[in-house]
DNA sequence: ACTGGCAATTCCGCATCATGGAATATAGGG
DNA sequence: CCCTATATTCCATGATGCGGAATTGCCAGT
């Protein structure tokens, strides 16, 4: 192997696994973080792999249309992982959107079904609200954690050590004027989540559309669900009746997952 | 290995290819074409590999995140293949998105990109169209490829010979009562899209829906750019007027990726 | 409850397959 | 035109993934 030290890097996930397989998995995450395009030498040292061995990986992805060659010799992710990546999407759609609509037809508003994906969440199901026929599916979505209902509700899920990781690295940049920016407010904010099951997005992702959200429970890889609808129809009185609804829907997905 | 002819399954897609990773991504497109969810001996049966082996690779993934195993121990595609998907349907659209985005402003109605993938056609980029709020994106629905007009175009691109195999695989299904399920008359159509330079679709994926297609030229895995809108305004001399627009937009996006 | 059968998982020795250092091509820059 | 940086190919080595066989665990039938 190539340093003294093994088992150092989280190269090898767990003993048993299939190295070629992480190392090319974690090939495809680099790029990704690093905006979708490098070249060898470039990926070499942010893996510190022999540039051998990745130019091998990359070939067998590249063969398999997962990755692609641009004529600059650089490499970017490839036109299959659209497809898999929303059949994936689809396949958690489908067990999901009934219990989304279920919400839809008692609220009246959008229901989006989102997963902890790295540092942020994303859409992976939604149903959209029968009032308008505006606001394009978000599937797929990729939206930072601090400032989305379902991104609060994803980390009040989590040991509070690990949510805070997440925030020291994404940070809190302001995207809206009600955006929190603050750690402390954060860090209540998500306290008080913990406390009630559910969390209160305030215009702090886009301005004028309030959310309500709830971490999906269950012994797996963090979900959340939330439902979300122009201030003028999410008043108070319409969020003290919603939140337990959207609790519930989090529970009943959290059974869900566990089950089918 | 298991049996004594070598290398006369496609496991192995070129010689100096990384062949667990070749086995794993077999699996999740297995699993993708399944319906999104197999136990271990249905992939053993449709893979041909043993359970292990399988057992090996599925388990990688699982630690990985990009698969899913439920209680009742199968697997399903997880949650990080949307992200993954989602980035590269981004990469796509960072470098189309001007283009088609021009398409829109000439023309006033939604442009697409798509690429082949496979046997069929996925969407990767959309600029929607500024009248109609309808129309859901459709970034990363793969889509048949004989009766869109990304379809056909890619399929005009294509030496005649691997576009007749193409074909030939998965047949003319009607989807519309306009859906050509003619072979001949298909054929003719491709022959006549080769010498435009673009196709139509007249309805024939979407009744109501006219569309406008030209191949991305350029020597890549292929793509394709459409415009499409509701009849009423498709009329042939907007079509008449559009044609080259593609045709044109085609072209830039095919310089752009083999620059860029 | 007991049992039979099937599916998933673990074990383990063997040989294959991936590995990475070094050598070779290729592209830019001066 | 040469020189440097980067990508790609070669190849000997042994670690790594392979798969047959044994084990465990889950249900369905009675």
């Amino acid at each position: 192997m190539s340093d003294g030290t093994e088992a150092s890097r989280p190269d090898v996930p767990r003993a048993g696994g299939v190295q070629s397989l992480a190392r090319a998995f974690g090939l495809l995450e680099t790029l990704a973080e690093t905006g979708g395009e490098a070249g060898l030498s470039e990926l070499a040292d942010r893996t510190g792999l022999a540039p051998a061995t990745i130019h091998r990986l990359v070939r067998t992805l590249v063969d398999l249309g997962y990755l692609r060659q641009l004529s600059s010799r650089r490499y970017t992710l490839g036109p299959k992982l659209v497809g898999l990546g929303e059949t994936a999407a689809r396949q958690f759609g489908r067990w999901a959107t009934p219990v989304l609509a279920d919400l839809v037809t008692e609220i009246g508003e959008t229901a989006n079904l989102a997963v902890l994906d790295g540092d942020g969440a994303v859409y992976v199901a939604q149903v959209p609200s029968p009032h308008q026929m505006r606001m394009f599916t978000e599937i797929g979505r990729r939206v930072p954690v601090h400032c989305t209902g379902v991104g609060k509700a994803l980390l009040s899920a989590l040991p509070p050590a690990d949510a805070a990781a997440i925030v020291a690295r994404t940070g809190l940049p302001a995207v809206t004027s009600t955006t929190i920016t603050d750690p402390d407010v954060f860090a209540r904010g998500l306290a008080l989540a913990r406390e009630r099951g559910y969390v209160l997005d305030e215009g702090e992702q886009e301005t004028g559309v309030r959310c309500v959200a709830a971490p999906v429970t269950g012994p797996h890889g963090s979900a959340a669900v939330s439902v979300s609808g122009p201030l003028s129809r999410m008043d108070d009185t319409a969020v003290a009746r919603i939140a337990p609804l959207v609790v519930a829907a989090g529970r009943r997905l959290g059974t869900l997952l566990a089950t089918a």
